[in-house]
DNA sequence: ATGAAAATGACAACCATTTTCATTTTGGGT
DNA sequence: ACCCAAAATGAAAATGGTTGTCATTTTCAT
Protein backbone atom coordinates (compact mmCIF):
# COMPACT_ATOMS: atom_id res chain seq x y z
CA UNK A 1 0.00 0.00 0.00
CA UNK A 2 2.57 2.30 0.74
CA UNK A 3 4.46 2.79 -2.36
CA UNK A 4 4.91 6.64 -2.14
CA UNK A 5 8.62 6.96 -0.97
CA UNK A 6 10.17 9.72 -2.81
CA UNK A 7 7.76 10.32 -4.97
CA UNK A 8 6.25 13.44 -2.55
CA UNK A 9 7.19 16.49 -4.28
CA UNK A 10 5.34 18.36 -1.93
CA UNK A 11 3.98 21.75 -3.88
CA UNK A 12 5.05 23.89 -1.27
CA UNK A 13 8.62 22.33 -1.50
CA UNK A 14 8.42 23.29 -4.92
CA UNK A 15 7.64 27.05 -4.46
CA UNK A 16 10.10 27.53 -1.90
CA UNK A 17 12.68 25.93 -4.99
CA UNK A 18 11.12 28.20 -7.47
CA UNK A 19 11.47 31.03 -4.98
CA UNK A 20 15.78 30.10 -3.86
CA UNK A 21 16.30 29.96 -7.75
CA UNK A 22 14.56 32.94 -8.53
CA UNK A 23 16.68 34.91 -5.30
CA UNK A 24 19.92 33.02 -7.09
CA UNK A 25 22.25 32.69 -3.85
CA UNK A 26 21.08 32.94 -0.17
CA UNK A 27 17.65 33.88 1.43
CA UNK A 28 16.47 33.69 4.90
CA UNK A 29 13.14 32.26 5.57
CA UNK A 30 11.71 35.28 6.28
CA UNK A 31 13.19 36.72 2.60
CA UNK A 32 12.12 33.98 0.78
CA UNK A 33 8.65 34.03 2.47
CA UNK A 34 8.25 37.80 1.48
CA UNK A 35 9.51 37.13 -2.11
CA UNK A 36 7.13 34.32 -2.64
CA UNK A 37 4.09 36.14 -1.82
CA UNK A 38 5.24 39.22 -3.65
CA UNK A 39 4.52 37.54 -6.65
CA UNK A 40 1.10 36.25 -5.79
CA UNK A 41 2.65 32.81 -4.48
CA UNK A 42 0.26 32.53 -1.43
CA UNK A 43 2.63 30.45 1.04
CA UNK A 44 2.68 30.79 4.81
CA UNK A 45 5.77 31.34 6.79
CA UNK A 46 5.27 27.89 8.97
CA UNK A 47 5.15 25.73 5.58
CA UNK A 48 7.94 27.90 4.04
CA UNK A 49 10.00 27.15 7.05
CA UNK A 50 8.96 23.46 7.15
CA UNK A 51 9.57 23.04 3.14
CA UNK A 52 13.12 24.37 3.94
CA UNK A 53 13.75 21.83 6.47
CA UNK A 54 12.74 19.20 4.86
CA UNK A 55 14.82 20.12 1.97
CA UNK A 56 17.83 20.77 3.67
CA UNK A 57 17.06 16.95 5.45
CA UNK A 58 16.86 15.36 1.62
CA UNK A 59 20.21 17.59 1.18
CA UNK A 60 18.61 19.51 -1.24
CA UNK A 61 19.29 23.17 0.06
CA UNK A 62 22.22 23.90 2.20
CA UNK A 63 22.27 25.68 5.56
CA UNK A 64 24.45 28.21 7.02
CA UNK A 65 24.20 30.96 9.61
CA UNK A 66 24.77 34.69 9.57
CA UNK A 67 26.81 36.22 12.17
CA UNK A 68 24.12 37.17 13.96
CA UNK A 69 22.48 33.74 14.15
CA UNK A 70 20.07 34.01 11.12
CA UNK A 71 19.53 31.04 8.77
CA UNK A 72 20.03 31.91 5.33
CA UNK A 73 19.57 28.97 2.74
CA UNK A 74 21.31 28.29 -0.81
CA UNK A 75 20.12 25.44 -3.40
CA UNK A 76 22.83 22.99 -3.16
CA UNK A 77 24.44 22.55 -6.33
CA UNK A 78 25.23 25.73 -7.23
CA UNK A 79 28.98 26.21 -7.53
CA UNK A 80 30.32 25.18 -3.55
CA UNK A 81 32.20 27.72 -2.22
CA UNK A 82 33.22 29.69 1.29
CA UNK A 83 33.18 33.27 1.84
CA UNK A 84 35.43 35.50 3.13
CA UNK A 85 33.96 38.40 4.91
CA UNK A 86 34.96 41.19 6.11
CA UNK A 87 34.18 41.51 9.83
CA UNK A 88 33.87 45.82 9.44
CA UNK A 89 31.80 46.65 6.08
CA UNK A 90 30.51 43.10 5.47
CA UNK A 91 32.04 42.87 1.99
CA UNK A 92 32.30 39.37 1.12
CA UNK A 93 34.71 37.48 -1.66
CA UNK A 94 33.67 33.89 -2.74
CA UNK A 95 36.74 31.30 -2.18
CA UNK A 96 37.57 28.00 -3.98
CA UNK A 97 37.46 25.31 -0.85
CA UNK A 98 38.74 22.65 -3.04
CA UNK A 99 40.72 22.40 -0.03
CA UNK A 100 38.18 21.57 2.48
CA UNK A 101 36.34 18.98 0.73
CA UNK A 102 39.47 17.33 0.77
CA UNK A 103 40.43 17.63 4.57
CA UNK A 104 36.65 16.83 5.38
CA UNK A 105 36.43 13.86 3.63
CA UNK A 106 39.39 12.55 5.05
CA UNK A 107 38.67 13.63 8.19
CA UNK A 108 35.39 11.70 7.87
CA UNK A 109 36.68 8.89 6.85
CA UNK A 110 39.63 8.27 9.27
CA UNK A 111 37.13 8.77 12.30
CA UNK A 112 34.42 6.31 10.75
CA UNK A 113 31.85 8.64 9.62
CA UNK A 114 29.33 8.70 6.58
CA UNK A 115 27.69 11.70 4.94
CA UNK A 116 30.25 13.99 5.72
CA UNK A 117 29.51 17.86 5.47
CA UNK A 118 31.04 20.59 6.42
CA UNK A 119 31.04 24.34 7.19
CA UNK A 120 34.29 27.01 6.77
CA UNK A 121 34.35 30.74 6.59
CA UNK A 122 36.94 33.13 6.90
CA UNK A 123 36.59 36.35 8.14
CA UNK A 124 38.74 39.77 8.34
CA UNK A 125 39.15 43.09 7.74
CA UNK A 126 39.39 44.31 3.73
CA UNK A 127 41.89 46.67 2.53
CA UNK A 128 39.29 49.26 2.17
CA UNK A 129 38.50 49.44 5.85
CA UNK B 1 48.16 55.44 44.71
CA UNK B 2 46.29 53.53 41.79
CA UNK B 3 49.14 52.59 39.65
CA UNK B 4 47.80 50.53 36.78
CA UNK B 5 46.92 52.86 34.23
CA UNK B 6 45.17 51.91 31.67
CA UNK B 7 44.07 48.10 32.13
CA UNK B 8 40.56 48.87 31.75
CA UNK B 9 39.85 45.30 32.89
CA UNK B 10 36.27 45.37 33.77
CA UNK B 11 35.41 43.19 36.57
CA UNK B 12 32.86 41.55 34.89
CA UNK B 13 35.37 40.13 31.98
CA UNK B 14 37.78 39.03 33.91
CA UNK B 15 34.70 36.90 35.92
CA UNK B 16 34.14 35.38 32.26
CA UNK B 17 37.49 35.06 30.83
CA UNK B 18 37.56 32.75 34.27
CA UNK B 19 34.96 30.70 33.69
CA UNK B 20 35.69 30.39 30.14
CA UNK B 21 39.24 29.29 31.20
CA UNK B 22 37.54 26.96 33.82
CA UNK B 23 35.14 25.43 30.86
CA UNK B 24 38.09 24.71 29.15
CA UNK B 25 36.31 24.66 25.51
CA UNK B 26 32.80 26.15 24.00
CA UNK B 27 30.53 27.82 26.67
CA UNK B 28 27.36 29.70 25.60
CA UNK B 29 26.46 32.55 27.01
CA UNK B 30 23.90 31.08 29.33
CA UNK B 31 26.26 27.76 30.29
CA UNK B 32 28.58 30.14 31.43
CA UNK B 33 26.36 32.17 33.17
CA UNK B 34 25.34 29.29 35.26
CA UNK B 35 28.80 27.76 35.45
CA UNK B 36 29.55 31.38 37.27
CA UNK B 37 26.87 31.79 39.30
CA UNK B 38 27.69 28.05 40.39
CA UNK B 39 30.87 29.17 42.20
CA UNK B 40 29.39 31.87 44.04
CA UNK B 41 30.49 34.15 41.42
CA UNK B 42 27.06 36.68 41.30
CA UNK B 43 26.98 37.98 37.95
CA UNK B 44 24.17 38.43 36.00
CA UNK B 45 22.82 37.23 32.32
CA UNK B 46 23.17 40.73 30.73
CA UNK B 47 26.73 41.32 32.02
CA UNK B 48 27.66 37.61 31.15
CA UNK B 49 26.63 38.75 27.33
CA UNK B 50 27.90 42.41 27.62
CA UNK B 51 31.15 41.07 28.71
CA UNK B 52 31.47 38.21 25.84
CA UNK B 53 30.59 40.75 23.50
CA UNK B 54 33.74 43.80 24.40
CA UNK B 55 36.03 40.08 24.67
CA UNK B 56 34.68 39.66 21.26
CA UNK B 57 35.50 42.96 20.47
CA UNK B 58 38.76 42.99 21.62
CA UNK B 59 39.97 39.96 19.94
CA UNK B 60 39.99 37.69 23.21
CA UNK B 61 37.17 35.52 22.41
CA UNK B 62 36.03 33.62 19.40
CA UNK B 63 32.51 33.01 18.54
CA UNK B 64 30.95 30.77 16.81
CA UNK B 65 27.31 29.52 15.69
CA UNK B 66 26.02 25.79 16.98
CA UNK B 67 23.56 24.07 14.30
CA UNK B 68 20.93 25.39 16.02
CA UNK B 69 22.16 29.05 15.75
CA UNK B 70 22.89 29.65 19.63
CA UNK B 71 26.18 31.44 20.26
CA UNK B 72 29.29 29.62 21.81
CA UNK B 73 32.81 31.07 23.00
CA UNK B 74 35.98 30.07 23.64
CA UNK B 75 39.01 32.08 24.32
CA UNK B 76 41.01 33.11 21.86
CA UNK B 77 44.74 30.82 21.67
CA UNK B 78 43.36 28.14 23.27
CA UNK B 79 44.85 25.06 21.19
CA UNK B 80 43.34 25.80 18.02
CA UNK B 81 41.66 22.42 16.88
CA UNK B 82 38.24 21.51 14.59
CA UNK B 83 35.33 19.35 15.75
CA UNK B 84 33.95 16.67 13.97
CA UNK B 85 29.95 16.46 14.95
CA UNK B 86 27.75 13.19 14.58
CA UNK B 87 24.65 14.77 13.45
CA UNK B 88 22.79 11.93 15.05
CA UNK B 89 24.19 11.15 18.49
CA UNK B 90 26.03 14.55 19.33
CA UNK B 91 29.74 12.50 19.61
CA UNK B 92 32.38 14.87 19.11
CA UNK B 93 35.95 14.18 17.53
CA UNK B 94 38.82 17.04 17.85
CA UNK B 95 40.34 17.24 14.24
CA UNK B 96 44.34 18.90 13.48
CA UNK B 97 43.05 22.08 11.08
CA UNK B 98 46.46 23.10 10.23
CA UNK B 99 45.49 22.72 6.30
CA UNK B 100 42.87 25.11 7.37
CA UNK B 101 44.70 27.95 8.63
CA UNK B 102 46.99 28.05 6.01
CA UNK B 103 44.05 27.83 3.43
CA UNK B 104 42.04 30.89 4.76
CA UNK B 105 45.52 32.71 5.75
CA UNK B 106 46.37 32.65 1.53
CA UNK B 107 42.63 33.61 0.74
CA UNK B 108 42.63 36.29 2.96
CA UNK B 109 46.03 37.77 2.01
CA UNK B 110 45.37 36.84 -1.79
CA UNK B 111 42.34 39.12 -1.47
CA UNK B 112 43.89 41.80 0.94
CA UNK B 113 42.37 40.80 4.13
CA UNK B 114 44.54 41.16 7.44
CA UNK B 115 43.70 39.82 10.77
CA UNK B 116 42.44 36.65 8.82
CA UNK B 117 40.09 34.51 11.32
CA UNK B 118 38.17 31.45 10.35
CA UNK B 119 35.58 29.01 11.32
CA UNK B 120 35.10 25.43 9.91
CA UNK B 121 33.30 22.18 11.22
CA UNK B 122 32.66 19.05 10.01
CA UNK B 123 29.78 16.70 10.10
CA UNK B 124 28.53 13.39 9.42
CA UNK B 125 27.00 10.17 11.11
CA UNK B 126 29.40 8.06 13.03
CA UNK B 127 29.71 4.43 12.44
CA UNK B 128 27.64 3.73 15.65
CA UNK B 129 24.23 5.05 14.79
C1' DA C 1 -17.75 9.87 -3.52
C1' DT C 2 -15.57 8.86 1.03
C1' DG C 3 -12.68 8.54 4.79
C1' DA C 4 -8.00 8.70 6.46
C1' DA C 5 -3.77 10.71 6.33
C1' DA C 6 -0.91 14.50 4.95
C1' DA C 7 -0.36 19.38 4.31
C1' DT C 8 -1.32 23.99 5.34
C1' DG C 9 -1.28 28.36 7.87
C1' DA C 10 -2.87 31.61 11.56
C1' DC C 11 -1.56 32.06 15.94
C1' DA C 12 0.73 31.21 20.17
C1' DA C 13 4.75 29.53 22.53
C1' DC C 14 9.78 29.39 22.91
C1' DC C 15 14.18 30.96 23.80
C1' DA C 16 18.55 33.29 22.97
C1' DT C 17 19.78 37.84 22.77
C1' DT C 18 19.16 42.90 23.23
C1' DT C 19 17.22 46.97 25.20
C1' DT C 20 15.56 49.73 28.97
C1' DC C 21 16.10 51.92 32.98
C1' DA C 22 16.65 52.42 37.83
C1' DT C 23 20.23 51.63 40.98
C1' DT C 24 25.00 50.92 42.44
C1' DT C 25 29.86 51.36 41.91
C1' DT C 26 33.98 53.72 40.44
C1' DG C 27 37.29 57.29 40.22
C1' DG C 28 38.92 61.83 39.34
C1' DG C 29 38.81 66.62 40.99
C1' DT C 30 38.50 69.53 44.85
C1' DA D 1 37.25 62.61 52.71
C1' DC D 2 33.61 64.40 50.02
C1' DC D 3 31.11 65.22 45.55
C1' DC D 4 29.45 64.11 41.50
C1' DA D 5 29.39 62.61 36.83
C1' DA D 6 30.23 58.72 34.14
C1' DA D 7 30.48 53.87 33.80
C1' DA D 8 28.81 49.43 35.15
C1' DT D 9 25.38 46.36 36.72
C1' DG D 10 21.25 43.48 36.53
C1' DA D 11 16.15 42.66 36.79
C1' DA D 12 12.64 42.92 33.91
C1' DA D 13 10.59 43.80 29.50
C1' DA D 14 11.06 43.81 24.56
C1' DT D 15 12.70 41.79 20.28
C1' DG D 16 12.88 38.55 16.66
C1' DG D 17 13.83 34.25 14.45
C1' DT D 18 12.14 29.78 14.79
C1' DT D 19 9.17 26.02 16.28
C1' DG D 20 4.83 23.95 18.22
C1' DT D 21 -0.28 23.67 18.19
C1' DC D 22 -4.38 22.70 16.22
C1' DA D 23 -8.36 23.45 13.42
C1' DT D 24 -9.17 23.40 8.64
C1' DT D 25 -8.23 22.14 3.86
C1' DT D 26 -6.33 19.26 0.35
C1' DT D 27 -4.76 14.88 -1.50
C1' DC D 28 -5.35 10.32 -2.75
C1' DA D 29 -6.25 5.41 -2.68
C1' DT D 30 -10.22 2.83 -2.61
Amino acid sequence: MDRREFTMSKKSNNKVLAGLERVGGFASAQELHLVLNRDSESIGLTTVYRALQSLVDANTVDILRKEDGEAIFRLCGASHHHHLVCKSCGKTVEIEGGVIEKWAEQAGAENGFREIGHTAEIFGICNAC
